[in-house]
DNA sequence: CCTACCGATCGGTAGG
DNA sequence: CCTACCGATCGGTAGG
């Protein structure tokens, strides 16, 4: 029974975002997440929005962070396409709260605030595209790939990893970034 | 400036859920979005959850009536993997307020209604394993296609793109549901 | 569909 | 981190 430290409620806070949605969750339910009163959070934060931000601002780190480690990968245009895929999915599955309220309580932000999280958004998916322009070049990938378009969907397959995987199931991280990957490669014919 | 109808109602409680959330969504909010008070639209409903249910019901009623039509065309499995996929992307774009609400405040309803979107979304996605593993079997498709896995990431670009595809931009709904169908047809490879 | 209102809960503050 | 509290807003009701 020791105190909480700002790292601690902010953790906290990511977990009932995640959870409830921004607007579902109340300071009293943080307070009672934390084993303290709502009100006793001022003296960590200056406000509910701050929490958000904070939250929201770990998030897009860890995956600026992948794409950034994912591009330096020697090899191939798929390696590191690979290597992307692989990053996303260790973000997504190690860091669920921050990157579910990342993905979904963005618009619960004050406007320039959700104009940053755009821009970080932008910033990430760049690392897609210019693998899939780089893939383009050297051969791994067909010639006349829309990179702008691919990139979306190749993100869209990784983004909605958190709605439905489950570390229980029948398929490991591996295989399931192996899938992906496949998929993302060769389609289904 | 005639009475609003109960369609009215539930029609506004689409536009407002999709673009504030449920519990971004305040009783008052919709009624002043059509014009009189919050009080007044309990003459039309029974409450907040109800307006939830209402439209909630009507993106799952909206999918499942594109995927019965989809399963009917006749040829091979590819053709109707284009169906599902055409008409999945009509219903997003006719349908956005629906449909954003039907897949992003699911939580938001009580746990037994909750429970049966689960099942109506298991129902959809039940008609992207079906074909799937009829192409698997008529050679539309690669023989060992892991058909859950990949009927997840197909619906997972299709469910995406309400998040990023705009109607004014440089590609056309037809061009979108063909880069879709050649993507998961082809990856990028 | 409005008037008038209810108890509960909201984010947040002052002072310790 | 608590006590004690603020004004605002919440979902909803009674009665017309």
């Amino acid at each position: 029974m020791t105190r909480n430290t700002k790292d601690d409620v902010v953790a906290a806070a990511g977990r009932l975002f995640a959870e409830r949605g921004y607007h579902g969750t109340s300071m009293r339910d943080l307070g009672k997440e934390l084993g303290l009163l709502g009100s006793s959070l001022y003296s960590h934060v200056d406000g509910k929005q701050q929490l958000l931000v904070e939250v929201v601002n770990r998030g897009a780190g860890f995956f600026q962070e992948s794409a950034d480690a994912a591009l330096a990968t020697v090899g191939s245009a798929a390696d590191r396409l690979e290597a992307l895929i692989d990053g996303h999915i260790g973000i997504v599955l190690d860091h669920r709260s921050e990157v579910r309220t990342y993905l979904n309580e963005a618009d619960a932000l004050d406007p320039e605030l959700r104009a940053s999280v755009i821009a970080a958004r932008d910033r990430y998916e760049e690392a897609f595209r210019t693998v899939l322009k780089e893939g383009a070049a050297d051969g791994s990938f067909r010639s006349d790939v829309d990179a702008p378009i691919n990139a979306i969907f190749i993100l869209s397959i990784l983004n909605a990893v958190d709605r439905w995987y489950r570390e229980q199931g029948r398929i490991d991280r591996d295989q399931l970034v192996g899938d992906i990957f496949e998929f993302v490669s060769d389609g289904v014919s």
